[in-house]
DNA sequence: CTTGACCTTCCAGTTACTGGAGGCCCTATC
DNA sequence: GATAGGGCCTCCAGTAACTGGAAGGTCAAG
């Protein structure tokens, strides 16, 4: 398979695929011309990080998941560090953005919108102290 | 007020101030010693900035608000507009993070997290298809 | 033989800062 | 007068994870 096969088939852009072998997450043979070609496990791998990054980690996050994927002698255990230190960060995250929506609703909603100048979005962010 | 005093009252780092400074947000007058002077006015902005910042806008956006803001002529519309649409892209960004946690919490609540290597979030992560 | 779709590398840009080096300014103390 | 400390200055580089584009090699079809 060439680059564009494997992009078709994992999803990820070819930028995406060379970048990730730049970095080292993949190791793709390469053919007499200088194309990269790629096994079925360099396909499945790519699919494996597409879905973990999906999830939202992180390039070394993904890189850990990876190493213990292909380690049978991993430990269930590193595996769900991993996972629920992310769950932490994510939950953390929408968290701050609820608060952000939650006044940014209000805010919105008190704003008439029309071509007065008052504001209460501005008054709010200009507001001292 | 030099720019320690600013940070200190801004909560802003005197790095992102300069920073702040160097996109053209703000234009403190220069003291003899080249040192940043600020006036009440340029602390107002940073404070301004700070709290659209904290509010998740970007710098673009907040740009844009803060002409808004010093402009008497403006129309509430505009910054409205301005607030609705970021209030759009949070709202599709917890919809994002909620998808991953649901599916994070599934596997990580899966995962028996102990010394053996059968893991659910790997098995997920590398799925076929 | 040429066209067009692939593929290659390398460089630069993105967002919003952050860290650090090297050096000036100012005040206080010895 | 020398020095120590803290604050300030500019400039350069790095962060995360790509993304876009230029310049050019490769390959199959017509």
């Amino acid at each position: 398979m060439n680059i564009g096969d494997v992009s078709d088939r994992s999803g990820l852009p070819a930028k995406t695929i060379r970048y990730y072998e730049e970095i080292g997450l993949i190791s793709p043979a390469r053919d007499h011309n200088g194309y990269r070609r790629f096994a079925e496990q360099d396909l499945h791998k790519l699919a494996f990080l597409a879905r973990a990054r999906a999830l939202g980690f992180t390039i070394e996050e993904c890189r850990a998941l990876l190493a213990l994927y292909e380690d049978d002698t991993r430990a269930s255990a590193d595996v769900k560090r991993i996972a629920r230190d992310h769950l932490r960060r994510i939950e953390a995250k929408i968290a701050d953005l609820r608060a952000m929506r939650d006044t940014l609703t209000e805010l919105v909603d008190a704003c008439a919108g029309d071509s007065r100048p008052d504001c209460p979005i501005l008054r709010d962010l200009g507001r001292e102290g």
